[in-house]
RNA sequence: GGCCUCAUCGUCUAUCGGUUAGGACGCCAGGUUCUCAUCCUGGCAAUUGGAGUUCGAUUCUCCAUGAGGUCACCA
């Protein structure tokens, strides 16, 4: 029995989107489930296209998700190395191989030459197929030209752990290129040396290969190996349109929506639950729950659609999940400038109001900034509530000055405010819609807060009579 | 155009021949002596279409339709 081995194989191109990350969260969840290895690699045969930076957000992505892997370019491995540019010997040995063995030839045309009988086969209506155009003699190759797969035609029926049983003729069978003429791999050859030298025995991939698949069993059995367990995943749409999810439709990279903050518990569970499910009705789970639950078996074939409103929900219940101490200890990038001043104790009571009502913590700010900064009184608060606006600001200021009153008798405790807003219920002879309405905006100036006792009980005594205060003069000016 | 894949509420999904087709998000309504939110209750909402197999099809087969992928010296 060999252990499972799973990669992660992404090209240093761009950012890392959520759809992309799906890919190297099931290979994680696999190997961890089996106690395999998890394996980075970088594949950068496309120095063109290389972005810099990619690589160093590609390894943060994973190491902010807790996807950490076991082996990879930057912490070595008993396979390293783990990037494509500096395996090219590897690359050019099984190249010889396959020469020798006569399954490899130089590739004589140039790329003029080649786009002629594409464009020739696309007039015809047809799949292009090099190997039509396959040449009798071909030059010894001197690594100047793209050396190409001498293919064998023929159809193939395997299995897919994802997708099931699947077939193809040999019509889909073409002698693609093995090296370019800048000496580089292509992808279609470096996966299957590097998978095979680096003893994977699972490979996960986006159903965009799924076409070029019969490609590759044609080279493993050129080479003489075994293919390793294949699983196709499908596509993660955009929002809108029946698009794959990708930057350029505005998808946001894993690292936004940390930023944004999104847990990476909730990140891990949202992808995992597009597109697999454990066959319950469970939507939650704990990342330890993924690790003990997941298979490929039940890996949706379909593709699905981001839905945001869905992931902020999640969200919203992992927070709430969350010990106070825990999302205390997580929040401190968030908060707004005018907290610096405030003392541990205080934002942490402040949060734990918070708490219940958050979706991510970048909204810690604006649901928070009463908390620590005396808003200007805002008459539009009074003059757009449903309750208020019927009366006259003379009549607000007089329940406003009988609560004043009250208050100013009182400790400020969670419970003796609740009484004594009670009791004024009754004074003032108003219903709560309409004097905590009034009080909530005179002491937050906001149009909406946590529960009132509890909220004045936080911001004190002084804060409160001097910010009903304020708004007693407002009404006084208005007057 | 060739080849391949897919198809259940608006969205994510359960069902592996027999269910009043279930759950979740969102939405709507109500409740939790105030707002926003949480929580609770209820409501709206789906098996793409047509044949066939079967006592019985969401489920199996075929066709159609729709969607996606692929046909690069990109991965």
């Amino acid at each position: 029995m060999t252990t499972v081995r799973t990669r992660f194989a992404p090209s240093p191109t761009g950012l890392l989107h959520v759809g992309g990350i799906r890919t190297a969260l099931f290979g994680w969840l696999l190997a961890r489930q089996q106690g395999g290895q998890f394996v980075l690699r970088f594949e950068d045969t496309d120095k063109a296209r290389e972005v810099a930076g990619a690589r160093e957000h590609l390894i943060e992505c994973l190491r902010t998700l807790g996807l950490l892997y076991d082996e990879g370019p930057d912490i070595g491995g008993p396979f390293g190395p783990y990037t494509q540019s500096q395996r090219l010997d590897h690359y050019q040995q099984w190249a010889q191989k396959l020469i020798a063995k006569g399954r490899a030839y130089a590739d004589p045309y140039s790329a003029e030459q080649v786009q002629t009988f594409r464009d020739q086969a696309r007039a015809d209506k047809q799949a292009f197929l090099y190997r039509n155009h396959r040449p009798q003699q071909p030059p010894i190759w001197d690594g100047t030209t793209p050396l190409r797969f001498k293919s064998d035609p023929k159809g193939y029926a395997w299995h897919d752990a994802v997708m099931g049983d699947l077939q193809t003729g040999p019509e889909v069978i073409d002698d693609f290129i093995l090296i370019k003429s800048d000496g580089y791999p292509t992808y279609n050859f470096a996966h299957i040396i590097d998978d095979l030298e680096m003893e994977i025995t699972h490979i996960m991939r986006g159903q965009e290969f799924l076409a070029s698949l019969p490609n590759y069993l044609n080279l493993y059995e050129a080479l003489e190996i075994r293919p390793p367990v294949l699983a196709t995943m499908p596509h993660i749409l955009a929002e809108n349109g029946n698009k794959k999810l990708s930057k350029r439709d505005g998808a946001k990279d894993v690292l936004d929506y940390i930023r944004d903050g999104y847990l990476p518990e909730t990140l891990v569970n949202f992808i995992a639950s597009l597109g697999w499910n454990d066959g319950t009705e469970q939507e939650l789970f704990t990342v330890e729950e993924l690790i003990a639950k997941f298979s490929l078996d039940h890996v949706q074939r379909s593709g699905a659609r981001f839905d945001e409103k869905r992931l902020e929900w999640m969200n919203g219940a992992k927070i709430r999940e969350l010990p106070l101490a825990e999302l205390y200890a997580r929040s401190q990038s968030y908060w707004p400038a005018t907290a610096t001043a405030a003392d541990d104790s205080y934002k942490r009571q402040v949060l734990g109001l918070l708490q219940e009502r958050l979706k991510f913590l970048a909204e810690i700010p604006q649901l928070s900034a009463f908390f620590f900064t005396d808003l200007a009184v805002s008459p539009e608060l009074i003059s757009t509530n449903k309750q208020l606006q019927k009366y006259a600001a003379s009549e607000l200021a007089g329940w406003l000055q009988t609560s004043r009153d009250s208050l100013a008798g009182s400790d400020f405790s969670s419970p003796d405010l609740t009484d004594r807003l009670n009791a004024l219920l009754e004074t003032t002879g108003q219903k709560p819609g309409v004097l905590f309405s009034l009080i909530r905006i005179a002491t937050t100036q906001s149009p909406a807060s946590p529960a009132l006792a509890d909220t004045m009980a936080l911001l004190g005594k002084d804060r409160c009579l001097a910010r009903i205060a304020a708004q007693l003069a407002a009404f006084a000016t208005d007057a």
